[in-house]
DNA sequence: CAAACGATTTTCT
DNA sequence: GAAAATCGTTTGG
């Protein structure tokens, strides 16, 4: 089942953050299906999170995708080569988002090989944000899109994930965001070999 | 208009 | 473990 955008629109987004693990995120790039299983999140609560691009309120031509109602795909290009892939939650108007760090691959493994260069399955195909973008064929041309659509959408397993095994902690790269750095809205799968390997852990 | 800077990954030592 | 790769966005002059 396709996830409604309700399921974005609710207000909660460290819940929402939480909640998408075990989600399957799914792509249709150039004609080919790839997927994979959610195992790492992070939630970037708006104009009150320093760590967030929206901080303050602030609104620029590259953060408006923020501001629009829940259920849209915003995606940047990090450090100049890397495809950043997150979801917009919340209702218009309040620039809620949550990074997605880290997949399972499911289907399409041989294309996500390919995508990424790679000759045998690792970890490594899709363990941190930008190489999970990569795998799965996600670029800023993707900038805005409707998760409802054909071509990008997340999915219930069905399968529920034990709440004993997701683990909280705080958020990858942000130390410039002061106080902001040391909140636990950083979700991922306990013992899951697909969590990325972030600096210092 | 010029310059600095990342919500990262890879490669080399 | 350190450093490079690399470019759109943001900010300041």
């Amino acid at each position: 089942m396709i996830l409604p955008p309700s399921f974005y629109r609710q207000e909660d987004v460290v819940l929402i953050a939480k909640s998408l693990l075990g989600k399957i995120l799914v792509t249709k790039v150039e004609g080919v299906c790839t997927s994979g299983i959610i195992v790492e999140t992070e939630a970037y609560e708006g104009i009150t999170d320093r760590a967030s691009h929206a901080f303050g309120g602030k609104q620029t031509a590259r953060t408006e995708i923020m501001y629009e109602n829940g259920g849209v795909a915003y995606i940047y290009l990090c450090y100049g080569l890397h495809h950043l892939f997150n979801v917009i939650t919340n209702t218009s108007g309040v620039p809620h988002a949550v990074l997605i760090r880290a997949i399972e691959p499911l289907k399409g493994i041989d294309i996500m090989l390919k995508r990424r260069n790679k000759i045998s399955f690792q970890p490594s195909l899709t363990n941190g944000p930008g190489v999970l973008s990569q795998a799965l064929g996600i670029t800023t041309k993707l900038n805005g899109n409707s998760l409802q659509g054909t071509d990008l959408f997340i999915e219930d397993s069905g399968i529920p994930l034990l709440p004993e095994n997701i683990v909280a902690t705080t958020r990858v790269g942000v130390a410039y965001a002061g106080k902001d750095a040391l909140l636990p809205y950083r979700f991922y799968v306990q013992r899951n070999v697909f969590v990325s390997k972030a600096k210092g852990l």
